[in-house]
DNA sequence: TTTCGTTATAGATTATATCTATCACTAAAA
DNA sequence: TTTTAGTGATAGATATAATCTATAACGAAA
């Protein structure tokens, strides 16, 4: 991929038009420049090659052996050349190609199943390269470029980062069906005094909202074993090993059989994240993405109306304008 | 194939490089040439495409998606580009590629056989594309530019032609093994008294020479009827129709046995006709074809000196000089 | 002989690629 | 905190290259 300076895409042009029209004259009209450019072009190239392409006659011309054998090459670079044309012009109107989106395991696999279908009808040639992990892992990621996008759970600290708050998701008591409490109609703060609550490790942002509002109902937090996904944590559930409260997509998603667990508000306290579409400051693409962010927001309204909410509050250190 | 005038393979040389090395500045420094430089032509064709193609940071940079996408695009160009140069570098010292050489039908299936094969070993990359054609026709095909090359008898009249001759072949007489002259060692011209004599079609160049020659010994040419080709000729000296001159090289290689007919020198006559190697005085590749034309000199006189002579009088209007 | 059609050439002009010098900003080191 | 080294952007001058106009030179055909 060194020295290429011997000829250009315009000298090839000029090339396969004059071996397509026969003449240097004819091949000038038609590209729209004059005969003398085109003479003085060729004879350019033909030096820099060291190769006569053209047999020039009183009556117009010839191509050389040598010349028709660079003809289907020339045509080659040309046709490619076309194609990244093309495909240049596509991409220009923004929200085609592949966006490298970065998710948290807890979020990403319950909501991306309910706004990815709806995306895909609107921008069709955009597609998600998905990748999951750890929210402060995400948040270096995308600084560092390894993520176009990511879709996290607030607060991002960052400052050179681009916030565009989505949605609210509260969190919902699970508890298995042969607690005390699972017939109970409606469930209050103080139902929670003396209960064993489970909590997902401590890296996970809402760790530290649940301890707190245990430590203010009376309830304790189970700190001799923590789950490392909201699978686990659901299966200790079930084995009545305590009670937890689990983001309500991931509840939608699953927990399906009712016998197993029961989820349900408690009246009276309200612990939720929220999340947010994450991009760099200097991104180029950043007002496709505040209208990605939009769309998702309305997707997600339309859809997924009585399980979350929309954020009313600046939470983020940076709003997308 | 209209216009392409948004970029240029320079900038998508650049535009590679910058993505390679995820910085402006070491890609400006292996490309050798400025920083300022790189920005601009990069911006110049972001601008031309409508397209950003990378997310310009304070420590370096991101490729966009977009820019992702074209990527792949825009190293296909350039390995066109670069396989158009490469094949352009091996042509450049000539003689190789295919040539378009015209021969007559009644020399060239007789002479190439003996020629090619050298040809082959001394220019492998050469290829001949070989099309047989009536004299006449090969020089205004020639003319035209249908053919690169022609291997013609002379005379060739045209003024816009090069001509390099070859070598003299003699034409022999053959006669049926059942003939009063098939026994007698050493023919001579007193012999053909009376004798009828089979020529070819008129438009064939050597018909006059052996009329002209049947006159001066007082041998009858058949006027009834001519053979078209030198195949039927010989099939009719064959079935005892009359005896015929026929070009050596032709004798040579279609005439194997010796029960049918026999082929022979007359003493003190001196019929034959002159090949050459023909091109068009605009060709830029006249030296190479000189050059060809001398190296098949050389392999007549070494595989084919008891057939044919060498020319030592100019029987073209021009010759090569 | 004249006319028309071909490519080549010379010289002026326009467009553009490139360079130098500098700015503005960030991150890390002193 | 200040300094230093690293990023890309910008402005203006310069060098290079592409293009145009006008014309020449030549061949073929009328």
């Amino acid at each position: 991929m060194d020295v290429l300076n011997n000829f250009s895409l315009k000298q090839l042009q000029y090339f396969a038009a004059i071996a397509e029209y026969g003449s240097f004259r004819q091949a000038a009209f038609r590209l729209n420049i004059t005969q003398p450019t085109l003479s003085n072009q060729v004879g350019v190239m033909e030096k820099a090659l060291k190769i006569k392409l053209f047999e020039r006659t009183r009556k117009g011309i010839n191509t050389t052996p040598q010349g028709r054998e660079l003809l289907s090459s020339a045509r080659r670079v040309l046709e490619e050349a076309q194609g990244f044309n093309t495909q240049a012009a596509m991409l220009s109107g923004g929200g085609i190609g592949t966006y490298r989106l970065g998710v948290t395991p807890t979020l990403g696999p319950y909501l991306l199943p309910h706004i990815l279908g709806t995306i895909h009808n609107t921008h069709a040639d955009l597609k998600l390269y998905v990748r999951e992990n750890a929210p402060s892992d995400l948040e270096t990621g995308l600084i560092n470029g390894q993520h176009d996008l990511i879709l996290t759970t607030l607060p991002v600290m960052s400052n050179e980062l681009i916030v565009s708050p989505l949605f609210r998701e509260p969190l919902k008591l699970a508890l298995p069906q042969d607690h005390r409490l699972a017939g109970k109609a409606q469930i209050e703060r103080s139902d929670l005094l003396g209960e064993l609550v489970l909590t997902i490790g401590e890296h996970h942002l809402f760790h530290r909202q649940i301890t707190e509002l245990c430590e203010q109902v009376g309830a304790q937090t189970r700190r001799d074993y923590e789950g490392t996904s909201l699978d686990t944590l659901r299966q200790m559930v079930v084995m009545g090993m305590g009670i937890a409260f689990l983001p309500a997509l991931y509840a939608k998603s699953e927990i399906r059989d009712k016998e197993e667990l029961r989820v349900t508000e408690v009246e009276g306290i309200s612990v939720a994240r929220n999340h947010a579409l994450v991009w760099r400051n200097t991104s180029p693409l950043a007002s496709f993405y505040k209208r990605l962010s939009e769309e998702i927001k309305m997707i997600i309204e339309t859809k997924l109306a009585s399980e979350v909410f929309p954020i009313n509050v600046n939470l983020g250190k940076k709003r997308a304008n």
